[in-house]
DNA sequence: TTTAATTACTACTAAATTAGTAGAGTATAA
DNA sequence: TTATACTCTACTAATTTAGTAGTAATTAAA
């Protein structure tokens, strides 16, 4: 049950965006040569989050991305879900195809907690929580 | 981010044989066939149940499995960290060498934090919660 | 108006993971 | 001793992941 690297790598993505605010757009190529990210891999990931209306894109020469808002009014749950495509950690839910036997499963329900609990965490965390730990001083052995 | 057929199955599995409590070892096939699922593929999803100590096995004719201890005394943690392998999103906490790069990652953090949220949350059930729900009213439309 | 820089779009692919199937081996109650 | 049921190992098709590659469209600046 890992995290994609589309999560991860869009998910730092915007951090460096929100460290960058203010100044300007920034080259999806700066981004991933500092994050050290296939340019074009990003550029894949980063068309969903400018769909989602996360992220503003500027074309041409001196072109780039910038947030669309303020870093503290982007909730890490739409960035996640945006990536990720969704928060739910089974397809039962929705779609009663992909579980025709037991009608009245016996573990949907904890499945369907646990996916809310998941999206309340992020829902209550913004971009602008992760700036702080940029650099921080914790310093492993 | 979906959980794997291991994790539902094995779920499943671990409710019918909570269910069955004190009714003496229930046959794999018979956990299969009510659950509609492959017999081949539980006795593998069942092996690493077992070797965590979660339920026992009885082999030989009128063999079967029994849980090892209450329902109430077995953690949905215990159950899914066991199926999935363990419940981190990521592998940077341990792997140094699975991000070279970015020592300080902007984002590891948080993927830890909503590691240890889903942890918390499966840490706070027992397999005896689920009991009730097995054949509730909530009829769907 | 040309050029260089940058995003946008589409197609393809190697590797890994998932979700099984298959069959022989081992243990045990009757 | 025999049928039953768990155990172990190997194999495989389908899907997903994590990219690569090339071309087109757009725009600032020379």
């Amino acid at each position: 049950m890992r995290l994609s690297t589309r999560s991860r790598y869009g998910m730092r993505l915007m951090v460096v965006l929100a460290s960058k605010e203010g100044g300007g757009p920034v080259f999806l190529k700066e981004i991933a040569g500092s994050e050290g990210i296939s340019e074009k891999y990003l550029g894949q990931i980063i068309i969903p989050l400018k769909a989602r209306g996360l992220l503003l894109a500027f074309r041409g020469a001196r072109g780039g991305y910038t947030l669309s808002r303020s870093a503290d009014l982007i909730t890490l749950r739409e960035i996640v879900e945006t990536l990720e495509g969704d928060l739910k950690l089974v397809n039962c839910a929705d779609e009663p195809s992909s579980c025709t036997r037991n009608e009245f499963c016996s573990a949907r329900g904890i499945w369907n907690d646990m996916s809310t609990v998941l999206t309340d965490f992020l829902e209550s965390h913004t971009l602008a929580d992760l700036l702080g730990d940029k650099e921080c001083s914790r310093k492993r052995a």
